[in-house]
DNA sequence: GTCTATAATTTGATAGAC
DNA sequence: GTCTATCAAATTATAGAC
């Protein structure tokens, strides 16, 4: 053999890692093949050793994408539900974030062109979300309500890189990030948190929650 | 002449709208000036009689959906915020735009697109936003607060797009809607909406709304 | 003002040498 | 397994006829 032994491997895992950041920067409909394979260390004529297609590419890229989000997810720190959420709302909705697409989540990225892409693509895509909502969901202790913080994150990062100047991207940042914060401290003021035997656990259960009807205020933080 | 007067114009609007529509569908970077001009009735050398290249038609493209989702929001019959507000959420959160990207608003269509184009483009695009921004302000009482509505409805609309299937879509959507219904609820509850002098005015005056601490549940609507 | 024709690149993908 | 070379098709944009 001309390559040492684990050279495909690793190379695929390039193509996954580099082609991830060239694609959420760009955007897949952008970035040609060549552009892919270049940033990896290839030439073109070896991508189609690793996958079938460019739309091959795609659906692992977006289930590597996920996994990594997750794996972020699991890094963090905090124990505590309130805590944890806090984390990764001042995480995910940061400037940082804004200015660097291709280091940062999938969704605001490229969820337009997973939208657009075939059953199979969006089936893979699916499955792997699914999990990232599961974990979301324990934390928060509602599964809609995890959808709807995940949903205002993804917009909020998308639509504050529409914007022009850094100073409106910080302000679209900081609504979404106070409106979920808001929602977070309502129902953290009369549920179980921060209680014996919550330790970890979720935020709230939805059920005490409604019925308690343990909220407070929509935008606690002052500017 | 050849053509009759006003033959260009009315070219050029027809550019907009069925490009619009060929765009919001397939993405920007995947519609080829061919299928954008075929789609307006013309052939591909009219195009440039039009448009100076085809970032300068995605230019207008932008402008023209925005007008055209404002002159939406104009046609809301409703006079009392909360009604204005629970007629676009409505409308906006609904199956019907998940299923349509071409009818629908150009944010979770070209948002990453929009975010990924020239200073020219971005410039003009938040101009055209601002406008928008500053309509739903008026009705929600608060900037912030308006934001963080438009983050999690366009938020919403993309993610329920990049689901496989209706059930989950509509899942994804019933989450942020009735979100967003909660946060109108609480700020309702004990504001002066509805009130004399109030009628078709706003939510609630934020300031208001932080001192008195106006809110109540999060999750105000049963399954 | 729009048409046909075409230029110049770039695209996704394949073939064969090593 | 990856390289170089190359294909056919599609891309953005222009030139000249009418």
């Amino acid at each position: 053999m001309r390559y040492p032994p684990g050279h495909k491997e690793e190379k695929r895992k390039e193509l996954l890692k580099a082609g991830g950041t060239l694609v959420k920067n760009r955007g897949f409909a952008a970035s040609g093949v060549d552009a892919l394979t270049e940033a990896a260390g290839v030439t073109s004529g070896a991508f189609y050793s690793h996958f079938a297609s460019k739309n091959d590419l795609l659906k692992a890229l977006i289930e590597n994408e996920l996994q990594t989000s997750r794996e972020m997810w699991a890094g963090n720190p905090h124990e505590s539900a309130e805590d944890w959420i806090g984390y990764e709302l001042d995480r995910y909705l940061s400037m940082s974030h804004v200015r660097h697409p291709g280091a940062g989540c999938v969704l605001p990225a490229l969820g337009a062109e997973i939208a657009r892409a075939g059953e199979e693509i969006r089936q893979a895509y699916a499955k792997e979300l699914a999990k990232g909502i599961e974990v979301l969901t324990q934390r928060l202790g509602d599964k809609e309500l995890a959808w709807a913080f995940l949903c205002q994150m993804v917009g909020a990062i998308l639509m504050a890189r529409t914007m022009p100047d850094q100073k409106t991207q910080r302000a679209v940042l900081e609504s979404s990030k106070r409106f979920l914060q808001a929602a977070i401290s309502q129902m953290a003021g009369k549920t179980n948190v921060g209680q014996p035997g919550n330790a970890g656990g979720t935020i709230g259960n939805t059920r005490a929650a409604r019925a308690t009807g343990a909220a407070r205020k929509i935008v606690p933080h002052a500017k």
